[in-house]
DNA sequence: CGCATCCAATACGCTTGTGTATCGAAGTTG
DNA sequence: CAACTTCGATACACAAGCGTATTGGATGCG
């Protein structure tokens, strides 16, 4: 039945990425396979879009079959599902992660502006899969709760430090923090946006660093 | 890349758009008929996505069957193709309708923002459509290019009637006028989409509003 | 050592969708 | 009014994709 020599799949360690195989893992844990599946349709959403992704491909990538598939999730929306909660979790994640040094930095929104870029979550791929997602909230007034209650997080998580980095520059908000924070976000991915279609993908020089300290002269003062 | 014998895929004049006629109308020309798929393309496209939608609903929509499909187009891509075109010349002319007077008005930045929300460029349909096709361009590199054109011309247009509206409140731009302008949109289509997904989509208080005098004041200073 | 349990692979049915080929009804022209 | 042309409708062939049912093999446990 099975023509391949016993099985490649594994090559575990949930760091990035695809690889060929390698190394037989004695010891395939379900959610080993889950998280690899969640990976390859992070991937292939991102290149085709939720409704023009199969799920074969998505198993290909991830090194399986739709066996392994559907023994994991229940149909394709499921799996949307899953990966929206997981993405939203990465992406608060390595935001934490890469903004929590800065604030102690000599110039904290500098730190900032540079840490940002370095980031995955900006990275094409992920700009698109975020894309993606954002227009399926649009579109489908069903994954809009879902929607706002993970822009709700990303708010009450990133709102005082935005006041805290605004406070060590001896800054203060003029306007609602959310909508400082909204327009900020505006900025960004307008400006990965226009980086990526336009090819200089990593260019240093972009709409976002150019902006970033008119709009946030604009939207501060000197703290009293 | 395809030869359809029976037929020639004419590009013909725009001519008169919208189907205002409900009843069957003796004589369909085959521009009025290629029109109608065009404007149901846009509403399915937008809302359902490109890849999510099938030609069989498309001609639903526009009161026709595959054959009539067909024997105007080549292929969906082929629809799509065209879809791009049309709407790039929808946006420039109905923006340019809609600001066309706003510069002699009083206030004309107020003149402009608030025409801006009433138009609809702006409306949850088109700008999903407007989002939808803009992913496509970010994920394939071959729609780059006529992405890229289209928001040139749009610069073109545009960026002599910002400095004008400025001059005429006797500002002027401090930053580069594309990058002024790309904030702006930035800043709408967050304010847009935001209004979308949670509900209040003709919300008079919004995002845009509320920060965009803050953003004008940011990027330009009192004329010389 | 044998049994039970998982979990992924294989195989299948069925639906949806694309594109082609053909047909027929209007309109046009001599 | 008859032949021709045009254009949309019908019918069909075929491929892709989803989800189910079943199988096989590995692992854990008594």
């Amino acid at each position: 039945m099975n023509a391949m020599p016993t099985s490649r799949v594994v090559s575990e360690s949930p760091g990035p990425v695809e690889s060929g195989d390698t190394a037989d893992a004695p010891k395939r844990s379900r959610s080993v396979t889950r998280e690899r599946l969640l990976d390859a349709a992070a991937q292939v959403f991102a290149e085709q879009g939720v409704a023009g992704a199969s799920v074969e491909e998505v198993c290909e990538r991830a090194g399986y079959t739709r066996g392994a598939f559907y023994s994991n999730f229940a149909t394709k929306d499921a799996l949307l599902v899953a990966l929206l909660d997981r993405e939203e979790g990465l992406l608060l994640d390595r935001l934490s992660a890469a903004l929590d040094g800065a604030l102690s930095q000599p110039d904290p929104l500098a730190a900032v502006a540079g840490r940002l870029f370095d980031l995955q979550p900006f990275g094409a791929s992920k700009y698109a899969l975020r894309a993606e997602l954002t227009l399926l909230a649009v579109r489908d007034p069903d994954l809009a709760a879902p929607y706002l209650a993970a822009r709700r997080s990303f708010r009450e998580r990133f709102v005082p430090f935005l006041r805290e980095g605004l406070a060590q520059a001896q800054l203060e908000l003029i306007v609602p923090a959310d909508d400082a924070l909204d327009t900020l976000e505006a900025l960004f991915d307008a400006s990965v946006r226009s980086s990526i279609i336009s090819g200089d993908a990593n260019a240093r020089d972009n709409l976002a660093t150019r902006m970033l300290p008119v709009l946030l002269g604009a939207m501060t003062r000197p703290r009293a």
